[in-house]
DNA sequence: GCCGTTACTTTCAATTTGAAAGTTACCTGT
DNA sequence: ACAGGTAACTTTCAAATTGAAAGTAACGGC
């Protein structure tokens, strides 16, 4: 669990600042909504994933897909052949976002009056949505 | 310390969800850069913060601090007349941003290889560029 | 009064976003 | 076997955003 295990190189960052670095795989306004509805709503097809709150346009829901697959931060598992469709699964990687998802949620909690998702009793607090 | 405390009302949100909320902020490439500098890197001019290692474009930087102030997140102070000459201040909403700072800074250290900043000794560990 | 600097603002082409329509392939009923 | 429906995308395209570069305004020094 040390060092740098995602399959990037130094070029493709904007620096050596690791805050810049996550900021230019998760700095935008979708790609974490979609690791909290694979980390704690259970929603691990892309219907399932596109029916959420934010309701996130296809392709931009198809796109970073993609992307957090060539991250390594999601796999994608066939569960039904012909035609084939595909489940999202997180990896260990992705899972290791919890953290970041909890600060975010926290923040807007206490700063934005927004919902809150406790990821231990596995249901939403305070106002309801997240 | 309670409540939602940004000048912000529920309709200019995507939802209710506080980790969409914060990414309705927070979620883009520069804005935490920002705050980055000016609470670790002691960079409170226009130009020191456009000097920082990301080489922010000038109308990004302009726009962000205005969103920022507008936010409540920063402060400005003039600090020359004629012409005003402002330096940027995190205001204490600014400041609670820093453990989200460090949560992103941790885990781009782990998984990028970035460089990470320690706060309390003020100086960076590991690769640089924090 | 001309030059350089600071702090922006404006302009504009390129990129990104997101709504809607199109595509492909299966599944269900008849 | 053929029509109708659904799931999972992909494509298209107008609108919004981004970012490089040029422009502006107000000094301060010589």
């Amino acid at each position: 669990m040390a060092g740098a295990d995602l399959p990037r190189t130094p070029k493709d960052f904007r620096s050596r600042c690791s805050i810049a670095r996550t900021l230019d795989i998760a700095g935008d306004k979708w790609t974490l909504l979609i690791v909290r509805d694979l980390l704690w709503h259970g929603k691990d097809t892309f219907q399932a994933l596109q029916h959420s709150e934010e309701r996130m346009p296809t392709n931009i829901l198809s796109s970073r897909l993609k992307r957090l697959v060539e991250l390594g931060l999601v796999k994608k598992e066939p569960y039904h052949d012909r035609p084939v469709r595909y489940r999202y699964v997180l990896t260990d990687a992705g899972k290791s976002l919890e953290p970041l998802l909890v600060t975010l949620m926290n923040w807007g909690n206490i700063h934005l009056g927004g919902g809150c998702f406790d990821p231990g009793a596995g249901k939403s607090v305070t106002a309801g949505g997240s």
